[in-house]
DNA sequence: ACCCTGGAAAGATGC
DNA sequence: CCGCATCTTTCCAGG
């Protein structure tokens, strides 16, 4: 099939597919979402950064920053191209809209918190492409702004490339993975500078480079040439890092897969020395999500530069020029054999494809290992990219086009907003076993009732027919993108009803399905299958921090992008539940999806319905509370009522806590126990206080009237709100009003964040336990503001999700990543974690409401992630000093501020003779508080 | 013949 | 370094 050629399509053009409504397709063009794509991103980076690493915000905003900028070139190389249009440059920077660009520019300014202590990169960055004007999108302005650029220096922090594994878990979070950047940050040295600091020498150039040319190719190989000059390999391969691999020799080495993908070897350096691309029998996006640039969007579709590639070209302004180059998949062990043909197909000349795209690959790839090589500490395997990738077939589908105007894939978006909201109305079954390229498919992924998974778009009133995207997004603690290792497959057939287009978005796929107002804007998910890809694949692919062992849990991730009058779609996002695709897991490791009881008084007694798979007679159900550091404070075997056992539920009686005077909630969990290692995922429960710990009752209007204060607040407020009078009233029969996980989760995430509830046994006060905290920062968690300066540790990342059963209605109100992000990240422009203490004054909060589309960036879709999420932060919180404010309540903290106390910070496991002192004491610093909000408010 | 499945062998990896 | 337990990937066979 010919493939769209560059020249082809005209770059202003973003033709949408067939099943987009024109209305959509003309929005699509001409509106910027820029701002808050860049918000979006800047969001997602805050909430990486806690999640994975430890308070200590260097490491983990390190990373957090340098994911989000490599990811988000995904799409970006070709920023460029796609600018033509004025309209579309009054989107980027410059939207007055929204703060969005004013916070998503603060990045340049970040104040480099991070600790001395930890490895660093001088980063240069230029300023003034943040001009807000747009001049990002001006042919002549990005020309121009080039050499006028501000260089700029950030220091950042190195992310510790394996903080965010648990290596008691099952499976490894799945990473920042993707966030390639990371383990490109990782691996340089730290103090180490790059030798490219002029921006252009870096490959983060190329996007500005060649806007819109008349000859993309032609442009683009320009510009490269002079973006890359000396480092090219082509040009002086003398400062080709290859140590082992030529290009040449890549390309000419045999294409035979080896004998086996994982006998793997490396030289001294430890690269890989020898590879041989594996000719996988069907294409497919081999490339990380986040990874940006390949062929298809650096030459097949120059004109899909997308708003992603604006936020990955600004983010790479804070971070490293060189992680652009992480965009650029460098193994493939398909790729010869199958672009061969594809190739062929290309209207271009071959001769002149083949050498651009080797020059557009390779250069800014040569230009990466120049620097890396020069780096003492070398991690990377040194694969050789070969120019050519995996076929992408479907890739040319004019639907795809859409993706440039439109959200990442790893951006998180609110499944509800306004009248309109995407609700899974029947999940997947939680296990499906993946197929991999070598076998037959597997089928379509099912529903646990027999059925097929069902999406279905509610407030939408138009006769206009939307398109239902569908990708397999992660499942891990951190927050939901695309998953490095699999990819959604496309099943079709007599069985299948529901028709499906699949396409390629940044490297993933994505399955394009119609939602019709004659189907009452409902989709049945029967053509899905998923598709795992070897993890030596993946991993070697450059930049790839990703762990594919164990890494096996996925989400279908549905979006749908609603045309607006304003002419911007909103695009709403839905995560289902996680679905276990190995073998072997499916058929042996335990699997809780529900449990009938989140919460209970602390003398426990009561019997908890636990339903999943793999239960097994002798299943043991352990409860445990951990400490900041992960380790277990207390352990408890529940009791199980072996005569009610089933394979898939479980009767276990609550166990009593280990502390029946605790006044405030206190989180723990869960797992149900096959054997050794036969353990399911962490599940979330939380003790309550035996006596209802009726502070007092100021509380409430407080907290109302701080949900009022600012924009933000929406999504919280509904979350909240519920708990808190919950709570009140809990000791009556938590069980009755804590059924689904979902509820727990807002009642823990209100527990956190309403301090007046809070236990005084959790608020150490002292000063000691203060810096203990910080400067043992057990737990970073996602969207978590880590304590500035402290250093990072490893964190023990539970896998821990809880499965929730999906409720629109729950999702809807899990904003707070997303939330908290925000905050954060406007008080944070630097994306440094920056902890938000509760006196600080209130960045400006973009509003919400404004701007629908995207400011509500964090997936309520993934309830599973929030609830840890939300979970994770509590412990936090809890864990750790009064440093380290939840953001999830900025507002409230606001108007808390003045004090601390409220925050529950401690998880010491004290005397209990302590918990009355504590009381007393925490108790007036409340009733301060509170009065204190009151005269506020 | 092809798709879908379940099972399991063989190899890889981690403890 | 070895052995064992796990985990991953490929194969096989049957419906």
């Amino acid at each position: 099939m010919p493939r769209t050629s560059v020249a082809a399509a005209a770059p202003c053009s973003l033709p949408l597919g067939p099943l987009f409504p024109a209305s959509l397709r003309d929005t699509v063009e001409i509106q910027p979402f820029f701002p808050f794509i860049m918000k979006s991103a800047e969001e997602e980076n805050y909430n990486y950064a806690s999640s994975n690493l430890s308070a200590s915000l260097s490491l983990g905003v390190m990373n957090s920053s340098l994911s989000t900028s490599c990811h988000g070139i995904q799409s970006s190389n070709p920023i460029i191209s796609i600018i033509p249009s004025a309209s579309h440059s009054s989107g980027y920077g410059g939207n007055p809209e929204n703060e969005a660009s004013g916070y998503y520019l603060s990045p340049n300014i970040r104040p480099n918190g991070a600790p001395l202590e930890s490895p660093r990169i001088e980063i240069t960055s230029c300023l003034g492409i943040h001009s807000g004007n747009n001049q990002f999108f001006h042919e002549g302005d990005v020309e121009e702004s080039i050499p006028k650029r501000t260089l700029s220096t950030a220091t950042l922090n190195l992310p510790n490339v394996d903080t965010y594994r648990d290596p008691s878990c099952l499976s490894p979070a799945s990473s920042l993975s993707s966030r390639s950047c990371n383990s490109e940050a990782s691996s340089f040295e730290s103090n180490y500078s790059y030798p490219c600091t002029s921006p252009l020498n870096s490959p983060w150039q190329s996007p500005c480079v060649s806007p819109k040319t008349t000859e993309p190719d032609d442009g683009y190989h320009r510009n490269m040439v002079a973006c890359n000059l000396a480092n090219s390999p082509r040009h002086s391969p003398s400062t080709s890092p290859r140590t082992s691999i030529s290009e040449e020799n890549w390309l000419t080495a045999p294409n035979s897969r080896p004998t086996s993908p994982f006998k793997r070897k490396y030289n001294l350096n430890g690269r890989q020395t020898s590879y041989s691309p594996h000719h996988s029998p069907t294409p497919s996006p081999h490339n990380s999500p986040r990874v940006s640039i390949t062929e298809e969007t650096w030459l097949g579709n120059t004109h899909q530069y997308t708003n992603s590639a604006i936020v990955a070209a600004i983010n790479a302004l804070t971070t490293d020029p060189i992680d652009m180059n992480d965009g650029i998949p460098i193994k493939s062990r398909k790729t010869a054999i199958d672009h061969t043909p594809n190739m062929a197909l290309k209207t271009e000349p071959i001769c002149d494809e083949h050498d651009t795209l080797s020059l557009a690959t390779d250069l800014p790839s040569e230009d990466y290992y120049h620097i890396r090589k020069t780096m003492p500490c070398d991690q990377y395997l040194s694969v050789p990219q070969h120019p050519f990738h995996w076929a992408k077939p479907k890739n040319i589908s004019p639907t795809s086009y859409m993706s440039p105007s439109l959200p990442a894939l790893d951006w998180h978006l609110p499944s509800q907003s306004g009248p309109y909201e995407l609700r899974i109305e029947v999940q997947p079954k939680s296990h499906h076993r993946a197929h991999y390229e070598t076998e037959g498919s597997r089928g379509a992924v099912k529903a646990s009732t027999g059925g097929h998974p069902i999406v279905q778009l509610h407030g939408y009133l138009e006769s206009e027919p939307l398109t239902i995207q569908l990708f397999i997004g992660t499942a891990d603690d951190r927050l939901l993108r695309p998953h490095a290792f699999y990819q959604v497959h496309r099943i079709t057939g007599k069985t299948v009803s529901t028709t499906s287009h699949e396409t390629i978005i940044s490297n993933t796929k994505v399955l394009e399905i119609p939602l019709l107002p004659e189907n009452n804007m409902k989709a049945i998910i029967d053509c899905a299958g998923i598709l795992k890809l070897r993890n030596s694949d993946i991993e070697l692919r450059k930049g790839e921090t990703d762990i594919g062992r164990k890494n096996t849990r996925v989400r279908l991730v549905f979006r749908v992008h609603i045309p607006q009058a304003n002419g911007r779609p909103l695009t709403l996002q839905a995560a289902s539940n996680p679905i276990e695709c190995s073998q072997r897991s499916a058929q042996e490791l335990p699997l809780v999806e529900k449990q009938s009881i989140d919460s209970f008084p602390v003398t426990g007694g009561k019997k908890m319905i636990v339903t999943g798979h793999n239960f097994h007679q002798d299943s043991k159900v352990i409860f445990v509370e951990k400490a900041p550091d992960g380790h277990h404070v207390w352990e408890m075997e529940a009791k199980t009522d072996k005569e009610m056992f089933k394979p898939n539920s479980l009767v276990v009686e609550i166990p009593p806590f280990r502390n029946h005077r605790i006044s405030s909630p206190v989180e723990v969990n869960f797992y149900v126990c096959n054997g050794k290692r036969k353990r399911s995922q962490y599940q979330q429960f939380t003790y309550l206080p035996a006596n209802v710990p009726i502070i007092k009752t100021e509380p409430t209007d407080d907290y109302e009237s701080a949900q009022t204060c600012g924009p933000m607040n929406q999504g919280l407020s509904q979350l909240s709100k519920p708990y808190y009078s919950q709570q009140i009233l809990m000791p009556s029969d938590p069980g009755s009003c804590l059924v689904s996980g979902f509820t727990s989760c807002q009642q823990r995430n209100t527990v956190m964040s309403s301090s007046p509830n809070s236990s005084p046994k959790l608020h150490d006060l002292s000063t000691s336990s203060y810096n203990k905290c910080i400067s043992n920062p057990g737990h970073s968690h996602p969207g978590l503001p880590q304590p500035t300066g402290g250093v990072p540790t490893v964190q023990e990342v539970p896998r821990s999700i809880v499965v929730h059963p999906s409720s629109p209605e729950q999702s809807s109100h899990i904003m707070l990543q997303p939330q908290v992000s925000l905050h954060q990240s406007s008080s944070c422009p630097l994306g440094f974690q920056q902890t938000v203490y509760p006196n600080s004054p209130s960045s400006p909060v973009p509003s919400i409401t404004q701007e629908p589309s995207y400011l509500q960036p964090c997936s309520p879709t993934h309830s599973s992630v929030m609830g840890q999420q939300q979970h994770q932060q509590q412990k936090v919180q809890r864990n750790e000093s009064p440093t380290t404010q939840p953001l999830s309540l900025p507002e409230l903290h606001e108007d808390n501020n003045h004090n601390l106390a409220p925050i529950p910070v401690t998880i010491k496991s004290e005397p209990e003779e302590l918990d009355q002192l504590y009381l007393d004491d925490v108790n007036e610093i409340i009733r301060n508080d509170l009065s204190t909000n009151n005269v506020h408010t």
